[in-house]
This record gives structure tokens, C-alpha cells and sequence, in this order.
DNA sequence: CTTAGGG
DNA sequence: CCCTAAG
């Protein structure tokens, strides 16, 4: 491959990064040789920092309870996949971190820097105001987060890329780091090189990408500050909520909380309201697709039974959603 | 700090 | 899931 497209101060740049990086890292391994996942994987064996970059989905693999290519972890760890997860998460996490803080040490600029906050008025009023962010040149190419989509296919949403994934392609794609990932689609490769050369450039963030500067993996506050990963809901936990609002309502959102939740501290009260909002809409979508045995089975994920959904719907009879008060009509 | 809403 | 305005 040829990266003569790639400005060499930029390529220069990764490559500090990178090494940096793989040193560092490295101490994240500790977080599996804790007794409780060495007892049931092998320790030389499990998962490493350079397994992850090697593409080998071995996590994803392991949490989908499949055995690894190798057979290393087959049959092991059906309790704790739960645990597993978490493990996996606050590993990249911290790989997020690591990485983050390396690029802070290297260039002096936090990945994120407010720039300027705007003020709107409405004659002296101020009706709105509205912060802006520029996101550090490096931290961009690991805001990598979809998946380069082949040029002549359109698809809706995009799909999100684990920032570990997208560190591989970059590495492999920059310097060959182990085995380069070859697309069955040459448009992809195509697609991939073009935005490398774009971050490469420092060039002005794309309008694709310029939304990734409001979904960073932290924020500028505090060490708190680190973006929860994505869990999907379960069925379970489904059940919880309607319960929970079937019993207190819409909006105590808190109260459900303390009463349901407080054994999942990754879900947050506001994250019950959001929950809420999303089944509100599927229970909706679902009542307009009734009749149309048509059920879009998208990459979903465990679609919601309909049966909860038709309960959400008579919740929300029951305890509307609290709208924006329309203008009172006396 | 909590909730509603928009992103 | 994040962010922020309003209570």
C-alpha cells in the first residue's frame, strides 16, 4: 500500500502516539489476570491488547458465548459473561482514555476544547445559548466511529465502529500493523483511504464527521466525565420500567430508580426517562404495523414483545407523557 | 439535584 | 447516550 497521500508530519505524529500507546496499554492486561477470570481462562491466553488490535474479535466472540477461533475459551464462563462485559468495557474505556491523555501529553490540547459560547437574545433577553467545541486534530481520527461506507451504497443509519475497531483499521491502514483487513469491496478501501487522507490533512472536519465532536467519549468536565458505552436494554429490565411506571407513573423517574433500578447503577434515572421515550415509540410503530404482519427485524436489537408494547400503550393512556403545555386555553 | 426535551 | 434549560 501506498500512504504517500498522507502528510508525513501527520504520519510522524500516529506514530509516536501508537507506540506510546501499545507500551502503555499494556497494564490493562492486569484487568484479566484478576483471579476470578484467571480461574476460568486460561491467563497466557486471554484476550490481550494485541489480540484486540488484531481484529480478532475475540471479546465479541467470547460475549456472544461462541467459541474463540483458537477453542481457548470454548465452554468456559457462562456465568460470568455478564461480569465479562463490564470488564471488556471499562477496558476500553480505558483504552479511550489512555489514548486521549497521550494525545493531550503530545500536543498540549485536550481532545476537546471550548472555543467560544454564543449568545442569542431576544431584544435584552437571552433565549438561548449555544457552547462551541474543536476537537483536537489527532483526537479526530479517533472519532472514527463509522464504518466506511462503500461509494455507491446507501444505507440509513450508519453503523457505529468500536473505537478499538477503528483503531485497528487505522493502524492497520497506516502502518500495516498486523494482518491489514482486506474489504471485499474495493470501494470500501477506497472510501477508508480518502477519509485517512482527509484526517491526515488536519483539513477541516467534513460535515459527516463534524457531529462526532458532540459524541466524544467525554466530556470536558471532570474525570467523571467518561461516556457511558452503549448496554442495551434486556427484557427483564423492560419489564422493570413498566412496572415501575405502571406503579408511580410517568416522570418519577427517580423514585423508579431507587425502587427498581438500584441494583443496575449504569442506569441512570435519566436513562429510565429516555427508555420510557423509546418503548413509547415503538409501542407506537407497532400499533401502525398491526395488521401488516410486515416486522422489520433490523439489526435490533431483542426486539421488545409486543405484549410489553401494547402495555406501554395502555400506560400511556393511563399516565400520559408529559408534553410541552400547549398555550392554556381559558 | 431532578425532569423534560432536543440532539 | 449526551447536553442543557428550567424548576
Amino acid at each position: 500500500m501506498e500512504y504517500s497521500d498522507i502528510s508525513t508530519d501527520a504520519l510522524d505524529c500516529y506514530q509516536s502516539i501508537f507506540t506510546a500507546l501499545e507500551t502503555e496499554l499494556l497494564q490493562v492486561d492486569q484487568f484479566f489476570a484478576e483471579p476470578k477470570f484467571s480461574d476460568s481462562v486460561p491467563t497466557s491466553d486471554t484476550f490481550s491488547l494485541h489480540k484486540c488490535f488484531n481484529g480478532e474479535a475475540l471479546a465479541s466472540n467470547f460475549l456472544q458465548g461462541e467459541r474463540a477461533e483458537n477453542g481457548l475459551l470454548a465452554g468456559t464462563l457462562e456465568q460470568t459473561t455478564e461480569e465479562l462485559t463490564d470488564v471488556v468495557d471499562s477496558f476500553q474505556d480505558l483504552c479511550e482514555d489512555y489514548l486521549l491523555d497521550i494525545i493531550n501529553d503530545e500536543t498540549g490540547i485536550p481532545h476537546k476544547q471550548k472555543i467560544d459560547t454564543t449568545h442569542y437574545y431576544d431584544g435584552e433577553e437571552e433565549i438561548a445559548s449555544k457552547t462551541t467545541g474543536e476537537l483536537n486534530p489527532l483526537a479526530r481520527i479517533f472519532k472514527f466511529k463509522t464504518k466506511p461506507r462503500a461509494r455507491n451504497l446507501k444505507r440509513g443509519k450508519p453503523a457505529t465502529y468500536d473505537y478499538l475497531t477503528s483503531f485497528c483499521e487505522v493502524s492497520n491502514f497506516v502502518f500495516g500493523w498486523h494482518k491489514p483487513k482486506r474489504y471485499k469491496d474495493e470501494s470500501l478501501e477506497y472510501n477508508l483511504r480518502n477519509r485517512m487522507r482527509n484526517y491526515g490533512s488536519f483539513g477541516a472536519v467534513s460535515d459527516e464527521l463534524q457531529d462526532d465532536v458532540n459524541g466524544g467519549t467525554r466530556t470536558t468536565k471532570g474525570n467523571s466525565g467518561r461516556r457511558k458505552r452503549h448496554k442495551s436494554w434486556s427484557i427483564p429490565e423492560v419489564l422493570k420500567l413498566v412496572e415501575g411506571v405502571s406503579q408511580h407513573g410517568v416522570g418519577k423517574w427517580t423514585k423508579i430508580k431507587r425502587l427498581f433500578f438500584s441494583a443496575s447503577p449504569h442506569r441512570s434515572s435519566v436513562d429510565l426517562k429516555d427508555k420510557w421515550r423509546n418503548l413509547l415509540r415503538a409501542s407506537c410503530k407497532s400499533a401502525c404495523a398491526k395488521g401488516r404482519d410486515e416486522w422489520v427485524q433490523g439489526s435490533a436489537s431483542p426486539t421488545i414483545p409486543h405484549d410489553i408494547l401494547s402495555q406501554v400503550r395502555e400506560l400511556s393512556l393511563t399516565h400520559p407523557y408529559p408534553r410541552k403545555q400547549r398555550r392554556k386555553i381559558i
